[in-house]
DNA sequence: TGCGTATTTGAATTCCTCTTCAAATGGCTA
DNA sequence: TAGCCATTTGAAGAGGAATTCAAATACGCA
């Protein structure tokens, strides 16, 4: 028998092995024994803790989604010239390869979105607090005198997190040319543009 | 019974089917059932023509973009003027609305793509020949003297495109702002700076 | 018109997943 | 240490989807 847990000790693991579960199988794939053996328990377990799976699927998202960004605003936070901001920020928002895990799940929404308003709303909110942050920077950035930005900081984010979003998807896909630092650089590229400054750190 | 048909009509009808039923269930949620209520057939008629439901959605998947990618290829087709010809291409490249079956079909690729090395194959190609269509534009523009690219042709054909699809899956996830119209902007806005052109036609 | 054949149906079967639940287990507390 | 109770198992069965296939059907062609 698996090691016995506490209600909230195993509700974590869960999370955990619906995570991997999701990039495994596909949100639309994946099944009580795959969750079940990823965490190695039994079905039945996992219906103790969560009779429905479709809620483990969405909290295992979630928890996703708000790791990534957690991470991502971490990392900066250590920070404070806005151009070592900016370049880090564009960087860990691509996975590191193909095989990048918090990018393939967050991935595994893209479609799902367009069928399950929960999922809409949660990709919908992390896109939206990622442009936020990368809008914090770019107007610091200009406040400093560090930027001369060519548009709008809200419209120069929003454009970041869709580039951002956009490789993410090409390098899981494993684009032969675009991997991790030739996506880098293409949006660095068009950073580099729009903020009139070379982004060398 | 359904009206009999032949092999090749049958199949075409199936091709359709499938797409539809893709875009209702999911990439990994189609059952060759519900392929068979989209065509108006059994799951034996489908099977029939199908042994394998897997390769009836790479079919599916695969007229799909090739429908998507021959429209857009048609649009341009009937202009000249290179500005006319980048700004409808940006438009062509974004769903109509959250309900856009094309781009849809085209999300529910994303995630699989990850995982299915056909997938990754199929939309890896689409993007590099949507770079291509939006490269042959920006050279003749540059050509022409119209156009003055702040970056290489290829780079900036690859954000465009990354944008376009970025902003498709923003729209099909109903972001509450960002829709057609405004993701036609945001583009519009970093095409502007990248060519030097107002874009206004 | 009627035959032959490709297509379609529908029922039977198998396979698989979810769900239920009684029994077993093991940690916690008195 | 003993008993309680939350957690886990495993087996049983319910539901559903894929698969198989014999029979029915309708179209093309002689």
């Amino acid at each position: 028998m698996a090691q016995r847990k506490s209600r909230t000790d195993r509700r974590i693991d869960l999370i955990e092995a619906a995570r991997r579960a999701i990039i495994r199988f596909g949100i639309d794939g994946v099944q009580l024994s795959h969750v079940a053996e990823e965490a190695g328990l039994t079905s039945g377990a996992v219906l103790y803790h969560y009779p429905d799976l479709s809620e483990l699927l969405v909290e295992a998202q979630h928890a996703g989604m708000e790791r990534f960004y957690e991470q991502r605003l971490r990392q900066i936070a250590a920070l404070t010239d806005p151009v070592a901001k900016l370049v880090l920020t564009i960087r860990s928002g691509l996975p590191t390869g193909p095989l990048d895990p918090d990018v393939r799940l967050l991935n595994e929404l893209g479609g799902a979105a367009g069928r399950n308003r929960v999922y809409g709303v949660l990709l919908t909110s992390l896109y939206d607090r990622q442009v936020s942050m990368y809008q914090s920077i770019l107007d610091t950035g200009q406040a400093l005198g560090v930027f001369r930005l060519t548009a709008d900081a809200l419209s120069i984010s929003r454009n970041l997190v869709a580039l951002e979003d956009a490789y993410g998807y090409r390098i899981t896909a494993r684009h032969p040319i675009i991997g991790p630092e030739e996506a880098a650089e293409l949006i660095l590229s068009y950073a580099r543009t729009v903020t009139g400054n070379d982004l060398l750190h």
